[in-house]
RNA sequence: GGUCCCGUGGUGCAGCGGCCUAGCAUACGUCCCUGUCAAGGACGAGAUCGCCGGUUCGAAUCCGGUCGGGACCGCCA
């Protein structure tokens, strides 16, 4: 090795040492006579001295050397003269009298600042990774999703887990996300698409006998990229044979809470995890992903307005619910707020949002005339209003429609009016999912995911009423974010297909489509089930940043465009010709 | 496909019809300096204000378009 020891591992026990340094120049005091180099590596930063009387050969270089030289420095360590200690600094008791120093490589001006944290435009610091990367805030996001990584591996390696990797080029399926699609040489015409999910390999590795498996496994989804969605994610991958679904999520959630209070930046809020049942958090928090550090619960308020005149509320109350929300101290809310609000709402698919303010004259609204003294009364004593309150009400011939387009509006409030707790992380399991959701044509598709198992209690509904349906899903929630779900899978090729055909996927197509994991499931597929986690959004929340792209090594612009390779890029024509591919021009 | 925000020396920001011959900080260059650690001091170089077009006597500033980035909706689990 060019260096004896790292940048951040001398102290006062080193003194009189001799050692060699070798790292980057992370910032250079000249006092003339007297040169300061602060030499940086992943490891830290020291401090390192040359003195022209003493050593006119290195001062030399020393002079010569700008921010981001790559030096390698043979010195002597030496304590700090007294009053020059740098607390801020683990190296700062110490420093190395440069004895001979080397330029390895000289570097032009970096078009960012290395030695400090300003904000830099994404773009430029996605062409110049290699410089944004020295950056310490930077290498702190490599280091613990490392450490996150090498954890779950250790973790489920001890408990019998093998981890298997699955093809890459697989078939495409036109469900789900749009596919990343490779061409084939050997199959003109013909794609292999790249994983959305190794969901029916894994099941697959079940019937196969693995018993135990688990990956660090590449996804990849062709949709608009987001701050928390990106082309090529990461996710844990975990199934196993012969569980209960206690045992899975028993084991995710010794996983998580493990790697939460090992590498996060907070304790967790309880332990067990709460587990709440989808209908309830759809009810309360209008969102199958609530957020539970702040409280602000949906009042169902539906009874209140069983005989009411207002027509809006007409069909929330007959076929559908009245959701309240109770803001306190905001009577007084500007129209822009409210209109804000009113936005999200319909976003979620609400047709309005009715605001009630309770002022010294009374209830103030647009609305109000339409309610009765005993609606007015009833309200204000289901939500608990006082005061200065405010009431924000959304009334759906659709229970979660109302909920949903509540809820919106409840976590726009939890940033809005700095409601969050951020003190713990607030994990919870959410359970009994619907096993399908309507489609906006009426027809049926699958809430979560095909391969889930139903209820024992509630196969039997499938044929009279699939919508009350429930399935043995669970999805891992964290401080409001989906960071994975799983579940007990289907292990038999009936019930499999059942579900298929409810979702309006004929038998011949399913085969078609699903062959190789129906097949095995009429070869002695074993009860199985599994789970898998968002290994991006987990560092995320690890490292508390709100941009995904901070986890990752090497990032894409939100067109997808790779800057720092220039990619996509055209190909040879010799090879399009290969794989009989010509490219149209662009609409 | 859509909505919103942003684009000014290397970087980060200010300027938002004439006082701009475009300001500040930092980085950069030269010189001075033996205890600094965001070192200090002096001097200096560096920008046709993303691009195209329009309005105007006059545009970094107003308008339209376009390109790029970001946030979001759609899409996506």
């Amino acid at each position: 090795m060019l260096r004896s020891k790292t940048c951040g591992e001398l102290n006062k026990t080193d003194v009189s040492a001799t050692v060699t340094l070798a790292g980057w120049v992370h910032r250079r005091r000249d006092h003339g006579s007297l040169i300061f180099l602060d030499v940086r590596d992943r490891y830290g930063i020291t401090q390192c001295v040359v003195n022209a009387t003493e050593n006119e050969r290195a001062h030399r270089t020393a002079s010569d050397v700008r921010n981001e030289f790559v030096v390698q420095v043979k010195g002597i360590v030496r304590e700090r003269p007294s009053g020059t200690v740098n607390k801020n600094l683990p190296t700062g008791e110490i420093e190395v009298v440069i004895g001979e120093i080397a330029i390895l490589n000289e570097s032009k001006t970096p078009p960012f600042y290395v030695n400090e944290d300003s904000e830099v435009d994404e773009l430029l610091r996605m062409k110049f990774r290699y410089v944004d990367l020295r950056r310490p805030s930077r290498q702190r996001f490599i280091e613990v999703r490392h450490e996150f990584v090498k954890y779950l591996r250790d973790f489920f390696s001890a408990r019998g887990f093998w981890e298997v990797e699955t093809t890459q080029l697989i078939r495409s399926d036109p469900t789900g996300a749009r596919d990343f699609i490779v061409p084939s040489r050997y199959f003109p015409g013909k794609f292999w698409a790249l994983p959305q999910s190794p969901q029916q390999l894994k099941q697959i590795l079940m019937v196969g006998g693995i018993d135990r498996y688990f990956q660090i496994a590449r996804i990849f989804r062709d949709e608009d990229p987001r701050a928390d969605r990106i082309y090529e994610a990461t996710q844990l991958d975990v199934e196993m044979s012969f569980p209960e679904r206690d045992d899975v999520m028993a084991i995710g959630e010794e996983a998580y809470t493990g790697a939460l209070e090992r590498f996060g930046r907070k304790p967790v809020w309880r332990k067990p995890w709460p587990r709440m049942k989808y209908d309830d958090v759809m009810d309360r928090y209008g969102s199958d992903r609530p957020d539970l550090r702040f409280d602000l619960p949906l009042v169902d308020v539906t009874d209140t307005f069983r005989g009411t005149k207002f027509q809006a509320f007409r069909a929330g109350v007959d076929a559908g619910a009245v959701k309240a929300l109770l803001i306190k101290g905001q009577a007084d809310v500007s129209r822009k707020g409210i209109d804000v609000m009113t936005e999200l709402a319909k976003r979620r698919g609400g047709k309005g949002l009715v605001h009630i303010g309770l002022t010294a004259e009374g209830l103030r609204s647009p609305v109000a005339k339409f309610f009765s003294d005993d609606e007015q009364k009833d309200l204000v004593r289901r939500v608990g209003a006082s005061l200065g309150d405010l009431i924000l009400i959304v009334a759906d011939a659709q229970a979660h429609t109302a909920a949903r387009a509540l809820g919106e509006v409840r976590d726009h409030l939890g940033t809005q009016l700095d409601l969050i707790d951020d003190t713990t992380y607030r994990c919870v399991w959410v359970t009994d999912f619907p096993v399908l959701d309507r489609t906006p044509e009426g027809g049926w598709t699958f809430a979560h995911n095909p391969f889930s198992g139903v209820l024992e209690s509630d196969v039997h509904l499938l044929d009279t009423d699939p919508g009350a349906a429930r399935s043995k899903q669970y999805d891992m929630v964290i401080d409001g974010r989906e960071i994975g779900g799983g579940s007990i899978r289907i292990h038999k090729r009936a019930l499999q297909e059942k579900i298929f055909a409810l979702m309006g996927t004929p038998k011949e197509e399913a085969a078609q489509r699903f062959g190789a994991l129906l097949d095995a499931l009429e070869y002695g597929a074993p009860p199985h089930g599994g789970f898998a986690t968002g290994i991006d959004r987990s560092v995320m929340l690890l490292t508390g940043t709100a941009n995904i792209r901070d986890t990752i090594a090497f990032a894409k612009t939100q067109t997808g465009y790779d800057p720092l390779l220039d990619a996509p890029a055209d190909v040879d024509p010799a090879l399009l010709e290969q794989l009989r591919l010509r490219v149209l021009p662009p609409k």
